[in-house]
DNA sequence: CCGCATCCAACAGGATACTG
DNA sequence: CAGTATCCTGTTGGATGCGG
């Protein structure tokens, strides 16, 4: 795989853009969730465990915004909401997964780096 | 490309951590920079033009910590100091290149999808 | 069940001034 | 040139309580 990066800012922005936003606390985490099925709000909560409900709410927002989720609610008593992915979303996960991959094979080498800076600062 | 994303919370957790890592302001635009050659300090500073010097300092020391990049003093009058990726960081710039390849392809569909989802916020 | 509003602590990040 | 130190601001994100 040959990186064929682009020199350009105006480029490197846009990828900056695209990483601050689902570079946040939890979005790949809620993006790999759906990435299985569609799910309801307090299922996404559950899977996640440690998310605060406004951070939820505030994250599945922002993917909506950017068109990586849609949120179907249900007029039932209690509400319903499912959340499911778009093609972009699902599209998404793709390179999201190659990065995962690459940070599953190299947390032990970064790991390691850290300490090793770590014990050279003190 | 086949997503095949782990399921396991803990594997979603590295996955997050290093997404956190690289994904916070300046850290891409970095490592893209240096993955043409290695740079001194302020050639880094101007190539990116708008971070301020602290940020690039802090970036660096962190890119450097997590052995992404190397730092070399040379004790001359005036110092000069270079900075180059590790093989680690260049290894890194492979699926960084990825999902810059897709933020660039994505982009007007994401701002599109923004300007729907204010258009009926308002 | 879903989510909004409020409050508050922590942190990220810019501007500026100073040092070897 | 390559930082460090200080100050100050905006943002992030958790906790809690209320409402449909």
């Amino acid at each position: 795989m040959k990186p064929r990066h682009t020199h350009l800012p105006a480029d490197c922005r846009a990828i900056s853009d695209i990483l601050a936003r689902i570079g946040d606390k939890w979005s790949v985490l809620v993006v790999t969730r759906l990435g299985e099925k569609s799910l309801r709000f307090n299922e996404i909560k559950r899977s996640i465990g440690g998310i605060s409900q406004r951070m939820l709410t505030l994250t599945l927002r922002g993917l909506e915004r950017d068109g990586m989720v849609t949120r179907t609610v249900f007029p039932t008593i209690p509400p319903r909401v499912d959340y499911a992915l778009t093609p972009l979303g699902r599209d998404l996960l793709a390179p999201v997964s190659a990065l995962g991959d690459w940070a599953l094979r190299n947390q032990a080498k970064i790991a390691r780096a850290r300490e090793e800076f770590d014990r050279q600062a003190a």
